[in-house]
DNA sequence: ACCTGAACACCGTTCAAGT
DNA sequence: ACCTGAACACCGTTCAAGT
């Protein structure tokens, strides 16, 4: 499906934050050569396997069984190439039409699959936190979501702050997921028996005791939410957070029921 | 005013994700030498003028006149400091006691001070999202936050997730704020003009000049609310974000009027 | 047309050695 | 007790040279 086919509006022209790179070589392909696309993937395995501190330029080209420098005729920068892979996240992800009765409904799928998205790959979303999707591939995907908003009767400064506000949430609520699954991989603790599954009940369990060890005296709210901090999933924690946003945008609708 | 004056609770014991670090010299200073203190205030030094990405150990060795091992005794890693740095912009920062009747301007309050701080220096937004205020020293404010959305009247689990989301939302605005920041100062437009300074104004009026290019077909929306995103201050646009989260908060009240 | 090799100017961290 | 110097194993990026 493509996006015209979904409705999709065609991609703006070049926004003036979007970096130049280099044309794409245009000869047909011998012998597997090198292209963007095969550059991003090799990044993609990469950073799963070594995380967005350990993905260098260096071991990329060397997951391409390549010199470094090769790299630099297809991709002008490292920037550049986090860039290209921030993008191709969206890709095959359309927006929907907006419908005026379905409104909340359509955010939270968009959310669902933006924190989906985001969980596809390690640590993208400390890669999505430091990019606006401002650049031509993906303003179609703002414009879409500003679609539901406006549509559904938000007022327009409302509207406006709506789109950075839900993405905001998304990226901050993987990225502190990625956190806590960090800190449970680093844990010396049961030698290196899986070095890709990083444990949350662990981590869960250790918050609790670590909670519980707090002076109740000085603690008695991090006391009693703990449990609840600690016991509920990420999916739920998830949408929990993410319905105060839409309860709060819902209160701007002019004339429907308060809690429709 | 110390914490115990103001009512915060003292420090509880660290955490399991706290990193450990050698104990502080003891010493009496002879000849202004090295601490932890001047090291962190050297790195703010180094961070205002290069940058999170010019942050190196060497250049802060370098502002301190003196070799880069020398900072290993007094600090572990450069992400042991990158912490010290984000605890230390919580320094003088007391939470208020809990007042169920002012609940949403306590917030707001906190808000904006989260947010002055993070505009203290440059970059420390990044710095922020990078770590969770659970270690001893930050704790307090965590209960704190707590306190006043249980004190509030909030349900449990979602005065438990209130903390993140409106944590998260100023990280994550003024992120986004130091992110056009910098890419209005990186034009290479007007020359080195000023280089601390760089201008909003300037930046907005390219986007709008953007926006307005676009196909009105194709971004009926992005373009009907160009001029809002635009023209709002970012304390506007801060305080609007701020709202809807507030009244997504309230609504989970029990018997209060919805909107009070 | 596509890639290599070598170089440049940096990193974080360690550790023996100086004073 | 405090700091230096040198080294190690890395970085991103450039550019002449190979084929």
């Amino acid at each position: 499906m493509s996006d015209a086919a979904a409705g999709n509006p065609a991609p703006p022209p070049p926004s003036p934050w979007e970096r130049e790179r280099p044309a794409r070589p245009q000869t047909a392909p011998q012998r597997t050569p090198l292209s963007r696309e095969r550059i991003v993937e090799a990044a993609f395995t990469v950073l799963d396997r070594q995380g967005l501190d350990g993905l260098s330029m260096r071991q990329v080209a060397a997951e391409l069984g390549v010199t470094v420098s090769a790299l630099y005729a297809y991709v002008s920068s490292k920037d550049d190439l986090l860039e290209l892979m921030y993008t191709r996240l969206f890709d095959g992800f359309t927006m929907p039409a907006p419908d005026p009765e379905r409104w909340r409904e359509q955010i939270r799928d968009y959310a669902h699959a933006g924190r989906k998205r985001l969980l596809s790959h390690r640590d993208v979303a400390r890669i999505s936190m430091a990019h606006v999707p401002f650049t031509a591939e993906l303003l179609p995907h703002v414009e879409g979501l500003l679609a539901i908003f406006r549509t559904a009767g938000l007022p327009d400064r409302i509207a406006a702050e709506a789109g950075d506000l839900i993405s905001t949430y998304i990226d901050g609520f993987v990225l502190e997921e990625g956190m806590w699954q960090d800190r449970a991989a680093a844990r010396p603790d049961d030698g290196d028996s899986s070095l890709a599954r990083p444990d949350w009940r662990e981590m869960a369990g250790e918050m609790q005791n670590y909670f519980a060890s707090l002076p109740p005296a000085d603690f008695p709210h991090l006391r009693a939410l703990a449990d609840v901090m600690v016991s509920d999933s990420s999916d739920e924690r998830f949408d929990i957070g993410l319905e105060i946003i839409l309860r709060g945008l819902a209160s701007y609708l002019p004339d429907k029921a308060p809690d429709a």
